[in-house]
DNA sequence: TTGTAGGCGTTATCAG
DNA sequence: CTGATAACGCCTACAA
């Protein structure tokens, strides 16, 4: 099936090119009947405007890449739901692209991007991303850029984040508070922003409480795995067998832990407390029940698509556009591997 | 940032824009010093050619859509990644959108694609998908179109799929050599096929072994969620309190079924067993690990991807395609929740 | 070996 | 109210 044209539709109809295309965008100085006859036409030929042309003339392609570290992923796939829903509501399509937490698959996904002509960029570091090459081509080319979550402190652009360090920060006080005296904290990679906060909201809760830190207590993940969360579990419990709650950068490595626990009949809550973070699905099912910080990914979504779109907007009308950070709250939900 | 072109490059050259495209696409007919002006030049202005016209010079925008009902659900995210993988070593891009299980979000979603004019679109139906129109308009309009997992039998077009029965038929087998009686089945909706063909597959495997078939120990989701797997799990102990076995349609929702029991303090697998299908991530954490059908979703993404690059190339080439099934295979993965 | 010219389909300007 | 004309940036016969 061969596709319809302005030329066509113009030539069946006799008259130019031009008037149809000023007929079907609804300009006022058509006539009512000529945009009749065109509209018609057009409706039975089934007519819709070639996209590619229509990218070419007006250098926007209504489409937007999302670069995160994975898939298959709890929260990145909410935050997924959140841009893609919002995306679709403004106009926007979304390719997405996975780094799989390497920074050399990463440059790749954004050099592809540039390539592709997106209109704008939505991104989460990968754990390995210490370089900014990359970051600043975006910048330079002045594609309209938002980060989330996994962000640069260096990098100057639009951010949508949650305040790590005061959630991390609450999550150890409720520990304290569930009278855990000797905490350990198993952390996130060295690079990641978000890592690093969390771990020192860890650090500053226990400053608060008047617990000595002892570094000998944080354990740090590389991959960040379910089964990483079993090892290290085995590990404290040899090292420091009377640790009595720890605070897990996230509810999969969290569920790693109470899996361990759970195989070696260590009782959560009454010998020791854990508490996760980011709300995982899981961590209602498993048990015992995981208490956990509550992280908005949805939402983080919907506002990343937000500043994006606030930028691109701006960038058309040729505006100057100020990046703006987003900070989104957080809460803590109590649940069994925390009580009393 | 002006983007670098062609004519730029000819200009300052003082060259054709003919001579440079040439140089640059490594053409046999282009003087090698002529040549590497160019491709250094390119280089220091760090020319990429513009996709937008690419896209229109050569009606294809190596770009695919991708259409599923759900991002945040682990078969449906590890297709995903098996995809866009897969796409991204060929050279496409993959836009994804999400039908939400809803045909007329679906139906627009397949619209959207249509006017961005992918070069190809791969699609799992959603459940409420009862109506051909909007796919038989890829058909008619040639655009190479593949199904996954959820297809209709309906539509002539390539397909990647277990098979649902003989998979189903298994997993009832397996409740049966266990030890099973007395066998509820816990269904998917009514229109997809797969749903349908699990229910058929468990009917056989009754059949086989002469156990007679009680259409009120059939219970059919609406939502397939978390919540419906208890609820069912509810009413099948009220209803029918010597039920020993459960053959339910996806993992999440039996581990609904598992968190009822657990809270009930019904013992499985020793009153009654429970096998689910898909293989969740969450099915190995939970207690009892649940048994359950290993379906390969990565693989299948990489599958429905081959298949429509086959076509994809055939079109382009003016050859005729015939449509290819490929047929996975899977296998039981026996856990706790289906010991003797 | 290099360049000219036409076209992909749309939009925008400007003249009639 | 309508239309001719020129882009947008690239590709490719064909001509020189």
């Amino acid at each position: 099936m061969k596709e319809t044209t302005l030329k066509q539709i113009a030539e069946t109809l006799g008259i130019s090119i031009t008037t149809v295309s000023k007929a079907l965008k609804d300009y006022p100085d058509v006539s009512a009947k000529t945009k009749n006859k065109v509209l018609e036409l057009a409706q039975s030929l089934q007519y819709t405007p070639n996209s590619f042309a229509v990218n070419l003339r007006t250098k926007e392609s209504r489409t937007i890449g999302l670069i995160i570290p994975e898939v298959v992923h709890h929260f990145f796939s909410n935050v997924i739901n959140g841009i893609i829903a919002e995306a679709e509501k403004n106009g926007y399509l979304v390719i997405i692209l996975q780094s799989n937490e390497s920074i050399e698959l990463e440059r790749k996904q954004v050099g592809l991007l540039l390539n592709k002509r997106v209109d704008g960029i939505i991104m989460s570091l990968s754990n390995e991303s210490n370089d900014d090459k990359h970051i600043k081509e975006i910048i330079k080319r002045e594609i309209p850029f938002v980060m989330f979550d996994k962000i640069s402190k260096l990098i100057n652009c639009s951010k949508v984040i949650i305040n790590d360090q005061k959630a991390a920060f609450h999550a150890v006080e409720h520990l304290i508070n569930k009278g855990c005296k000797k905490i350990a904290h198993i952390r996130g990679p060295v690079n990641p922003q978000n890592a690093i906060d969390r771990f020192l909201g860890y650090k500053k809760a226990l400053e608060k409480y008047n617990i000595p830190y002892d570094s000998k207590l944080v354990y740090t993940c590389k991959n960040v795995t379910f089964d990483e969360g079993k090892d290290f579990a085995s590990k404290i419990m040899n090292e420091h067998p009377d640790v009595d709650g720890i605070f897990v950068i996230t509810d999969l490595v969290a569920v790693g832990v109470l899996a361990y626990f759970n195989e070696h009949n260590i009782k959560v809550p009454n010998q020791i407390k854990v508490i996760g973070f980011s709300n995982w699905f899981m961590s209602q099912v498993i048990t015992p029940k995981l208490s956990t910080v509550d992280q908005p990914s949805y939402e983080m979504g919907v506002a990343s698509f937000h500043l994006l779109l606030e930028e691109m907007n701006h960038k058309k009308e040729f505006l100057d556009y100020a990046p703006r950070t987003i900070e989104l709250d957080t809460n803590i939900i109590e649940r069994e591997s925390t009580l009393n």
